[in-house]
RNA sequence: GGGGGAAUUCCCGAGCGGCCAAAGGGGGCAGACUGUAAAUCUGUUGUCACUGACUUCGGUGGUCCGAAUCCACCUUCCCCCA
C-alpha cells in the first residue's frame, strides 16, 4: 500500500498543503496528531476546521474524550486500519501531522511489538521512582536486566526507564529485543514523507506567535475553561499535557497572570517546534520542502508544485 | 533639600577579598526518543591559537601580592523623610 505523509513543525502550514495536495491526488486525510484525537480540543490543537474537513474526508480526529488514554501504538493500529479502508475505496491515504512518533508507529507497527502498558506494574514502578534512591535502584535493575536499553536511556529519564522495566517484567524479554524485532521487519506501507521546514527560524517563530494570538481571539480561553469545568484537564491525562490548555489553565486557576500564561504558551510552542524539527531532521528519507526563501514565505503554489515533483514519480513507480 | 538601598555575563538573580568566566533559573543553540511523545530527558551557552591565554561584574581612580567583592568620586535607578 502506498501513502503520502506531510510532516513538519507546528504552524508550518501542513494543513493547508494537505488540502491542496489531497484534492489534487484524490486523497483522504489521516491526521497524525496526538492531541487532535481528542474531542473538545479544537482551537488549541489547530484542528482542521469544519470547512476544511468538508473539503476532504478526515480521519482520526475527535475519536477520544480528553480523559481517555490513547497512545502511539493505538494510533499505529488505528491508522493502519483506516489507511487500508481508504485504499480499499481506491483513494490515497494522506497522513498529516506533527507527531513524529505516531508516523513512526504507522511505519513500524508489528504484531511482535512490545506489549502495552501494564497499569499495575507501572503504578508500582512509579511508586518506587518517587525517591531518588528508588530511581537509582530502578536504573540499576534495568542495567542488569537490559544493559543495552540502559545504555541508551539516561538515568534521569525515569519515564523511559520505567517503560523499559515494564516491558521486561511483563514479557521476560528486554526492550532492546522488541525494538530490534520491529525495526527489522518490513514496513507496513510504502510512505512518501514530505517535510516542511524553515530556513529562517525567526519566520517560523513569528508565525507561532501570531497563531497563538489568533487562537486566543478565536476563544482558546473559553475552550480551556470548558474543559477545566468538566475536569478534563488533569495532568494525569495525555490531553491535559497539551500546550496552550495547561498554561491557560494555570491562569484560570489564578496561579499566574494572563500575560505570563500567554508568554509561556508561546515559548512552550517554540520549544515543541524545535523538538519536532530535531525529530524529523533525524528521520531518513524525508523529502524536504522549504517554506521560505531569502527571508520571506514562498507562495503556497510553489510548495505544491515542489511536492508534486516528488509525488508523481513515487506514485508511478510500481 | 536630607537619609537609605541598588547597579553582575542575552534576561532574572546568587556571589561580598584568592578555590570566579562568576551558583541557580529563564531564554538561545544542539541532541536523544519504538505504547504518557504538544510528553520525558540530555548537552551547551564571554572570546580565542580552547589541559592554556585573553576580555568581563555601571564609569573613573585608588587600597592590596591579589578586587565582582574594600575605599573615593561620578552616572543611573529605587525607597524613605522633607
Amino acid at each position: 500500500m502506498k501513502a503520502l505523509a506531510i510532516v513538519g513543525p507546528t504552524a508550518s502550514g501542513k494543513t493547508a498543503l494537505s488540502l491542496a495536495l489531497g484534492t489534487c491526488y484524490d486523497c483522504e486525510i489521516i491526521c497524525c496528531d496526538s492531541m487532535q484525537v481528542y474531542r473538545g480540543m479544537d482551537i488549541g490543537t489547530a484542528k482542521p476546521t469544519a470547512a476544511e474537513q468538508a473539503v476532504l474526508p478526515h480521519h482520526l480526529l475527535d475519536i477520544k474524550d480528553p480523559d481517555e488514554a490513547y497512545s502511539a501504538a493505538d494510533y499505529g493500529r488505528d491508522a493502519l486500519q483506516v489507511a487500508a479502508e481508504v485504499a480499499g475505496r481506491g483513494r490515497l491515504p494522506l497522513f498529516c501531522g506533527g507527531t513524529g512518533l505516531y508516523i513512526e508507529a504507522v511505519r513500524t507497527l508489528r504484531h511482535e511489538h512490545a506489549p502495552p502498558a501494564d497499569p499495575l506494574i507501572r503504578a508500582q514502578l512509579q511508586r518506587t521512582a518517587e525517591s531518588q534512591a528508588g530511581r537509582d535502584t530502578l536504573y540499576r535493575i534495568l542495567s542488569s536486566v537490559d544493559p543495552e536499553s540502559a545504555a541508551a536511556i539516561h538515568p534521569n529519564n525515569i519515564r523511559r526507564v520505567i517503560r523499559a522495566l515494564e516491558i521486561y517484567q511483563t514479557t521476560g524479554l528486554p526492550k532492546s529485543h522488541w525494538d530490534r524485532q520491529s525495526a527489522g521487519a518490513n514496513p507496513a506501507m510504502e510512505l512518501l514523507v514530505l517535510g516542511l521546514r524553515f530556513q529562517d527560524r525567526e519566520l517560523l517563530y513569528r508565525r507561532i506567535d501570531s497563531r497563538v494570538e489568533q487562537m486566543l481571539a478565536q476563544g482558546l480561553l473559553e475552550e480551556t475553561n470548558a474543559l477545566l469545568d468538566k475536569g478534563l484537564l488533569s495532568p494525569a491525562y495525555t490531553a491535559g499535557q497539551a500546550i496552550g490548555y495547561k498554561e491557560l489553565a494555570r491562569y484560570l486557576r489564578g496561579e499566574m497572570s494572563f500575560a505570563d500564561a500567554v508568554q509561556s504558551l508561546k515559548t512552550a510552542t517554540r520549544h515543541y517546534a524545535k523538538r519536532q524539527m530535531t525529530w524529523f531532521s533525524a528521520q531518513p528519507d524525508i523529502v524536504w520542502i522549504d517554506c521560505d526563501q531569502e527571508g520571506t514565505l514562498r507562495p503556497p503554489a510553489a510548495l505544491e508544485q515542489e511536492a508534486q515533483t516528488a509525488i508523481d514519480p513515487f506514485l508511478q513507480n510500481a
